[in-house]
RNA sequence: GCGCCCAUAGCUCAGCUGGAUAGAGCGCCGGACUUCGAAUCCGUAGGUCGCAGGUUCGAAUCCUGCUGGGCGUACCA
């Protein structure tokens, strides 16, 4: 719809500036005041400028004002004006607008919504960030959706997209599982217990909190261990090295399940020492100071903050210190235009601080980074506390909602129609879990209700699945009618109830959706463009005859239309991370 | 204490850079399957957009203050 808003704010535009030299009026700028928005109602037109503006220059009230401006343009063969009350509204030539449509969604072929917006940038997205001693749980799944479905809208921009991980491999908390490990391991690995490798040393590190409790040494212990570790000692490095590779592939298979993926792996491990260097040369740049104390800080007052230490005392880095390496290091690996990090909002300061950091240290493509917050998940009983085992795991969750997926299949006796009940269920419980997690806009913390998340109806993932199933379903008998399905455009004549109208609007909306969800780091946008164009659709076909259509020319117009949906559908849940199912 | 964020139907959430009567889903109540798949569709009820000011022709949207909640505020990561 946007397409025709410029051609009518400048036919507008004309209109009023004819109007006002005729009344010797003189008229401020008038394009950026003309605003056009939808009507509330479709039978109102299908764009709205309101008038109100420019009242008081014409000296008379934006009724008259409207219903004079209209009347002049009338009809246009792009569509007519018509006052109504204080606005002009735009009735667009519908058939024209249809087949173009029509036209450019088969000409996208399965790409539709892509745009070329972002083209040339190159963007690094980091996200997950997962710590090598305890599985993924709720809040990295809502961590992993965002950054996946970020890049994949970014990407769908025409950004040339890097996905990354930084994995938390060291640490005490690394040393504290490989501890109790050591005291009550017994040499169990995932093997012979049968168990994930996560969940193993996740298992192992709960087994230390335990001992922990009643041995008072447990905490010195870890951190011996810890010293050790960095001192290179073969033994510990040895186990640290098996406990990792267990974490990490018990990791790996969750992400693999739930269609997350990286093209690149950072690990903490090799990183920490990093940044060093860069602040020694920034003290002596005068960029930072040594304070009183001997620590090396920053003065971060012009921008209202205090004070942060980049290197202790001691002289050894803290943090940020690596952070800053780290985000220098990746630009030389790959020189990003912008690097996006996907953190939770508890780290708003940190970032706000690194990368002033970074601007002040004179990096041109500092200014560019941004953080992609997101706020927390919270379960209806409050919050996930580790220390009270509330915390939902990643592969349990994912687990249930397959199991009922699988139920909801057999109660309904579909079995034998999809070809693989359970790859079935696993898809449709993806579905279920990437669309709730992405519906709700990033910076909110929100609540996931177990329950909730489990349905299949209303405003759901499994609900989009299936009205593409069902569009496919039409699709295959079609075929079997020999009718050509593929998608050809079609004579927009043949289109023209108010449904067909909306769902055309919804198609040609799309792109700039794409492109919106890619500039605000928000693929909610898209999720609610998706459930709108399936929620119009299925009261369309439910209403309309497609394929029953007693004229075969509107049968198959209606068709291509469906198809033309079932193409934006098939695109936005790629977007997503939502599985595209042709029979569920 | 200071800083950042949030507050919309009983519940979970939309509401784009201010525009006409604030929308969905769930839940409640009531309808629709000999008809393209009922994981569907349709209808009823449900709101002082936290409170109070301000800007504006016009505010859920922008500004200020207040209240309530969240998160930060390490020579932790």
């Amino acid at each position: 719809m946007a397409d025709w808003n410029q051609e009518w704010i400048d036919k507008i535009a004309q209109t009023l500036r004819e109007t006002a030299r005729e009344k010797n009026i003189e008229l401020g700028d008038v394009e950026s005041r003309l605003k056009g928005g939808k009507p509330p109602k479709a039978d109102m037109g299908d764009i709205a400028f309101p008038l109100f503006p420019f009242a008081k220059e014409f000296r008379s009230a934006p009724p008259q004002l409207a219903a004079e401006v209209a009347g002049r343009i009338g009809t246009t063969p792009l569509g007519r004006a018509q006052a109504m009350g204080p606005y002009v509204n735009i009735f667009l030539e519908r058939d024209q607008i249809v087949s173009d449509t029509l036209k450019s969604v088969l000409e996208k072929g399965g790409n539709w919504g892509h745009n070329e917006s972002l083209s040339g940038r190159k963007i690094m997205i980091e996200f997950s960030s997962p710590n090598t001693n305890k599985p993924l749980h709720l809040g990295h799944l809502r961590n992993d959706a965002l950054g996946e479905s970020s890049a994949r809208i970014l990407k769908a921009n025409g950004a040339d997209v890097q996905k990354v991980i930084l994995v938390n491999d060291r640490g005490v908390h690394i040393c504290k599982s490989m501890l109790a490990y050591r005291k009550f391991g017994r040499g169990e690995t995932p093997e012979s217990s049968g168990i994930k490798g996560d969940r193993l040393v996740g298992d192992y590190y709960v087994k230390f909190a335990q001992w922990a409790k009643e041995d008072p040494s447990a905490e010195a212990q870890a951190q011996e261990m810890l010293l050790k570790w960095e001192a290179e000692d073969k033994d510990v490095r040895d186990l640290w090295k098996t406990m990792n590779k267990w974490t990490l592939e018990g990791i790996g298979k969750t992400y693999e399940k739930t269609n997350i993926s990286f093209d690149k792996y950072y690990y903490e491990s090799r990183l920490y020492k990093m940044g060093r260097d860069i602040i020694l040369k920034g003290l002596e740049e005068g960029v930072f100071y040594k304070a009183e104390d001997g620590s090396t800080r920053v003065d971060m007052s012009e921008i209202g903050l205090d004070t942060k230490v980049l290197l202790r005392s001691d002289g050894t880095s803290v943090y940020i210190t690596q952070d800053i390496g780290t985000a220098i290091s990746r630009h030389g690996d790959w020189p990003f235009d912008q690097l996006i990090y996907v953190v939770g909002s508890e780290q708003d300061y940190h970032f706000q601080v690194l990368f002033y950091i970074l601007k002040k240290l004179g990096f041109d493509w500092a200014e560019s980074l941004y953080h992609l917050s997101y706020g927390m998940v919270n379960l209806p009983e409050g919050k996930m506390k580790s220390r009270e085992g509330t915390v939902v795991d990643a592969d349990d969750l994912v687990a249930n909602l397959s199991e009922l997926a699988l139920e909801e299949i057999k109660s309904k006796g579909r079995e034998e129609e999809v070809d693989d009940a359970q790859a079935t269920a696993d898809a449709v419980s993806l579905a279920a879990l990437h669309y709730y997690l992405l519906q709700v806009s990033p910076k909110k913390d929100m609540i996931f209700n177990p329950k909730e998340s489990l349905s299949f109806n209303g405003n759901t993932g499994p609900y989009l699945q299936y009205m593409a199933a069902r569009i496919c379903s039409m699709e295959r008998k079609a075929k079997d009618m020999g009718w050509d399905t593929t998608l050809t455009g079609v004579d927009g004549t043949l289109l023209g109830n108010d449904e067909e109208w909306e769902l055309t609007n919804i198609l040609a909306d799309f792109p700039r959706t794409v492109e919106q969800a890619g500039r605000d780091h928000n693929p909610s946008l898209v999720a609610a463009a998706l459930y709108n164009g399936a929620k119009v659709f299925s009261r369309y076909y439910h209403d309309n005859p497609i394929l029953n259509n007693e004229n075969p020319a509107v049968a198959k117009a209606r068709l291509q239309l469906s198809l033309a949906v079932l193409q934006m559908l098939k695109s936005g849940f790629e977007l997503i991370n939502i599985p595209f199912l042709a029979k569920m």
